[in-house]
DNA sequence: GGCATAAAGTGGGATAAAGTGGGATGCGGT
DNA sequence: ACCGCATCCCACTTTATCCCACTTTATGCC
């Protein structure tokens, strides 16, 4: 699954090519086929396969209920599937690569089941962050439970 | 099914051109006709299949029952076929287009079965508030049940 | 280690597709 | 007939996709 932390290059024309460890997972677990969206200040990317089984959990319910019309404004009106070329590329669309002030340096995160995709600057902010909330939360319960 | 937002411009003649990814799927999945009504500050369009299948809906009830009646006088009355001409584009009725505040810069929100089209201004500050909402409930059942 | 080879990532030109704009035509209503 | 409006048709601009070449990084072998 998908692990591991690359820096790549959106290049003039906004593509970019998806890390080549990613691909594979792609390839043999999946349909070489991914959904980008939103998500807070970063973008998420799903397996094709993955994001349809969400977006299934949606069917059922009426837009008329706001809670799910307010889910789908955030999550699904984001949610484009972004294909790759033949040399493993994608193109990110404007509105996403701006949602994420994504320029040039932009950071793919693995995160098991999706992939986060992060501009350089925000990233570093992100993880520096991360590191010190770790250091606080050592040793406590929700840790152990996971494993470590 | 419709995700993704799209941003594109009506022309003089009150003419805008659907995005292609929905377009793709009008084609293959439905008959490529649309149904246009007022939904809110935005509006929404159906297939024309999926509209009729609402519309079903209406005939067993009476419109003695005050309830119908408002909810028909306000979603039904609004509704309209628009037809895609040869390079796609629909025509949306000056009365629908006021309803919107449809001036130039349009927005179309996919909503899995059917798409809502927004004034670029409008949207912005809706999302924002969907984006708002949305870090509120991070992490609440809602959320876990529909599968994140 | 250092060289050869392969793989991954980057860049740009050519082509195709999508979106935009406006003139010409045809139809209905007055 | 005339006006308004929708439709059709064509032209242009922008954007996406394909294809090939180059640079850099990783891998294997001596």
């Amino acid at each position: 699954m998908f692990r591991g932390r690359f820096e790549h290059n959106i290049d003039s024309k906004g593509r970019v090519s998806l890390p080549a460890k990613y691909r594979e997972i792609l390839s043999t677990n999946f349909n070489d086929r991914i959904v980008i969206t939103n998500y807070d200040s970063c973008l998420i990317a799903y397996p094709y396969e993955e994001w349809i089984s969400l977006e299934e959990n949606f069917r059922d319910y009426s837009i008329m209920q706001s809670e799910v019309e307010i889910f789908m404004h955030y999550f699904i009106s984001g949610a484009t599937e972004c294909s790759l070329d033949k040399l493993g590329r994608i193109l990110i669309p404007p509105s996403l690569r701006k949602h994420a002030g994504l320029e040039r340096e932009i950071i793919f995160v693995g995160m098991i089941t999706r992939i986060q995709i992060w501009d350089k600057g925000r990233w570093e902010k992100k993880f520096q962050e991360a590191q010190d909330v770790f250091d606080q939360i050592k040793g406590k319960e929700l840790l152990a439970k996971l494993g470590f």
